[in-house]
DNA sequence: ATGAAAGCGCTAACAC
DNA sequence: GTGTTAGCGCTTTCAT
């Protein structure tokens, strides 16, 4: 830790445009031209500019060139939440590689915005101000009502359907929550699980409100008792206090469904509390195939859902949507249930 | 999928810094030194242009800010690798994870660069350009002399040490990989495993060597014999064929540190497939508590290392070192061993 | 098909 | 402490 670092950096006149006119022996509008690849220009004229910027090693400078033509080649990737619950949910992690995966053979350039929901207005008006072409919105939770209003003046992609859609011109990628909620359920029963609970999440959430509508169904399905219903915020601590409530309640319960593996993994230390083991004495299934849901113990059975594939989906989306091409209002990604030992 | 979504934008023209000047009646730079936050500017003007900001909801245009001052307010994150790898690794998800994190709190915006070998000049050139103010280089293989040289010109951040650092004016972020190595294959040995195989990563990255080298010196303290040793590339595919060639060896095999828990998730098919058992038949241990270790069957005693502090920790020694902050010349991050069934 | 010229919105000397 | 004045490097009409 002693060895310190202060390099002196190698004094490299960057090459203009300009140059490059110079070396090539045309002007700097046909430069441009021959470097934003637009017709009408002579095979010579394209050849000697490229000759020139070979030469010269020459890259365009991209603040000159957003100045000037008004696009920023840039798109937000909106994450509403603080920075703690951002740093915990491996989904996040997943969802961004996506993006960045796709943006990756694009000129785009990601702009990450980790906004607590009290800073959703300066995040709104930093979006509106043609800082970016384009911004996806991720798990996003009712009250930012200003996000859906972004999408006026700007193009938006929500990352899962967005809650209150009134008049929304954005459009979405999403999973089946309350489908595949309602599958996995249904595993516990078929195991003979007939006391069945539910951690859900958040109901200013449309993965808490799906996720748990998919519960109900099952729980209906079964004619089974649907009154065991605690809510968390999908992190691992609300999911213990969840299943705490739970316990209290003092009636029995063999099957729990929690609507995040996150909230499964804090529940089930509460059971080892109690003495109550998994899947002996009660069944757990859960949803997102995701450390937490695998490194439990017992590993949990749950629903996987294509983390990466969905950024993958949502800038793919966004960016047809910015060049000005008709886009699906929504994009349903598939699910998949990994079977463990939990159920 | 059939609707489509094509909204119309609103028209509403962004407010330059010449109307809030016009607006709080002073001169630009005024507004200028205001959103600076330069000193030297009086209560009074600071107020006034505060007030039309806010009236006006101003935000300066990013574009312009750079191309004026000549800093980009922007870094970049390379990892040379294809997207393949990109996709399948959980560790570049959690160091992007770091950097977006740190970042989040300054102005910096991050540029995610995933170049392949092949293309490292066409990167490097693109680094230099201009265009960022600073790098990390992730995963840094030997072959890629260019990033070494790329530290000549602008910042740069290695993740991990740099296989060959002649002249580089560059510093590192890393763990101490022989060591951590070293400590896992050690449990092994406690276990009473005597017949020690390794399945190293490759000799082009520090990750590989180092950890070849710890797997060694556990060996040598052991007084075990240090020749089974193949190797892979990280990937659960080169784990597999590197597992088959131990096998193929027909030599006692009772432990096996990999060098990642992919590459252990592979190498644990293929014992499945010769009818072996672990911990029965064998014991496993490996590096990175990720996904792939957690899930596999048994689940895998590893070394877990800090991913997203290490993302944290080189972004803001990068940003300490653009600031011309005297920066560390490299920073070890612990690790830990995470005891699970595989021994 | 090409060139000339006028900015894009801001910062940074420099003078006052 | 504040205003004036040049640009930053590029794109984009508009002529030619």
């Amino acid at each position: 830790m002693s060895a310190e670092v202060t390099p002196s950096r190698e004094f490299s006149p960057q090459p203009t445009l300009e140059m490059v006119a110079e070396v090539a022996g045309v002007s700097r509008s046909t430069v441009s031209r021959v470097v934003n690849a637009s017709p009408n220009v002579t095979a010579e004229a394209i050849a000697a500019v490229t000759a020139a910027i070979d030469k010269l090693g020459y890259v365009p400078n991209r603040a000159a060139r957003i100045l000037a033509s008004r696009r920023t080649l840039s798109i937000a990737l909106v994450i509403p939440e603080n920075t703690a619950k951002f740093f915990a949910d491996p989904y996040f992690a997943k969802v961004i590689q996506g993006v960045a995966m796709h943006l990756s053979s694009t000129e785009y350039t990601l702009s990450l915005l980790i906004a607590p929901e009290n800073a959703a207005e300066k995040t709104r008006r930093y979006l509106q101000s043609g800082n970016v072409d384009g911004a996806i919105i991720l798990s996003h939770h009712s009250d930012d009502r200003s996000y859906v209003l972004l999408a006026k003046s700007i193009p938006v992609v929500f990352g899962g359907r967005p809650v209150s859609p009134e008049g929304t011109v954005a459009s979405y990628v999403d999973v089946d929550n309350a489908q595949a909620a309602r599958e996995v359920t249904a595993q516990l029963v078929s195991n003979g699980r007939r006391h069945l609970a539910t951690i859900a999440g958040p109901l200013n959430m449309s993965a808490g409100i799906d996720r748990l509508q998919g519960w109900r169904e099952a729980v209906s399905d079964a004619g089974l008792d649907g009154s065991l219903i605690e809510h968390g915020d999908f992190t691992p601590a609300s999911g213990a206090a969840a299943m705490r409530r739970l316990l209290e309640r003092r009636v029995p319960i063999d099957g729990v469904f929690a609507a995040s593996a996150q909230m499964a993994s804090g529940a089930l230390t509460v059971l080892r509390e109690h003495g109550l083991e998994v899947p002996r004495d009660l069944g757990m299934v859960t949803f997102d195939d995701d450390y937490f849901a695998a490194s439990s113990v017992p590993p949990l059975t749950t629903v996987a859902q294509p983390t990466v594939e969905v950024g993958i989906r949502m800038a793919s989306v966004l960016l047809r949507s910015i060049d000005g091409e008709q886009v699906p209002a929504v994009t349903m990604m598939p699910t998949r249930i990994v079977e463990r030992e939990s159920e």
